[in-house]
DNA sequence: GTCTATATAGTGATAGAC
DNA sequence: GTCTATCACTATATAGAC
């Protein structure tokens, strides 16, 4: 991908961050970029395009990190730090592309189908690891789809919190967020 | 408030919840009560006056539940627990509505500024409850940004996984969430 | 309270000049 | 690679009949 559509694709996934893919029109990402709305099908070939090369490439990130983590032969505590690690990592990499996958995947058409099957396969391969965590009696038994769900919707929202705020150390978020998550707030 | 504007309202909040507020038409809104779009104006005044009702009510009984847990004379930890049930009892009422706070504020005119300002109180408020409890060593001295947002983006996501999900306790979300988020994930 | 008809403004996208 | 001009369509909202 060349630079240009890069560019594009980045402006276009701060906008959506913003102000939700529906909201954003092409002409206010063209104003974005300094040119005409025109000017923006010479390098995409619509808006879905871009939302498209947003949510997949991230969500294919996802599903790699995923499927290297469950590979390896440690404690089911240690595989869950990793994967908090690996959303904050993303989140840094690209905050508009994780707000893209969060919040607008649902106007995708195309490639609505893949998207959700692979982010399917990710809840279940998350969902595994804890099974294994409380198993072995790392874990605490409770409903597995509240742990789940507790899990994810904090690592789904990270963007929204790291965008506001300015200079956040990332090494202390990747030990912090971990730290809290798995050993919660009371003392 | 008549019936049929309550009805109206009601199944905006479904369809906001969905697709957004920006995706969702007034023909969409029509469609799905039987009507025709125009008729809609017979009991609304514009798109936006349906998300301003939702929103800024919904904003206001949050406001409201922070203000009477503030002024008890409880521990941090029962008093953060009070909190986290009002988010599930809100949720529960009207999961449509708190999609429409979380995820379309944004696209309010004239009460944006009158929104933000409750949002960031209860937030302000929420803070100083957890500073208490840290000074009482209820609670664990992480960084208490993370700690807030941490807790925060798990409550404020409760709307996603309560409408997935179909015969749910609430009983039981009343006292699994606060223990799961309280204590953490590690026995 | 709902309808048809319509005003007005914007939407994503294309054609073709430079 | 960007522009101007434009197309076909859709958006919110209003007027006025029934």
């Amino acid at each position: 991908m060349n630079s240009r559509k890069k560019e594009i694709i980045l402006t276009a996934a701060r906008l959506f961050q913003k102000r939700g893919y529906s909201a954003v029109t092409m002409r206010d990402l063209a104003d974005a970029l300094g040119i005409k709305a025109a000017s923006l099908y010479n390098h995409i070939s619509s808006k879905e395009d871009i939302l498209t090369i947003l949510v997949i490439e991230t969500a294919e990130k996802f599903t790699q990190g995923m499927n290297q983590i469950k590979a390896e032969n440690i404690p089911s505590s240690d595989k869950i730090k990793k994967i908090i690690q690996h959303h904050i990592d993303l989140t840094v990499e690209n905050p508009g592309a994780m707000a893209a996958l969060n919040n607008d995947w649902m106007h995708l058409e195309e490639k609505r189908a893949y998207f959700l099957k692979m982010r399917q396969d990710y809840e279940d391969n998350f969902r595994e690891i804890l099974q294994n965590g409380i198993n072995r009696d790392e874990i605490h038994p409770y409903d597995i789809d509240i742990t789940l769900f507790s899990l994810l919707s904090t690592l789904r929202a990270l963007h929204i919190w790291y965008s506001k705020k300015d200079h956040i150390d990332v090494a202390v978020l990747r030990e912090e967020i971990p730290e809290l998550l798995l050993r919660g707030i009371l003392k």
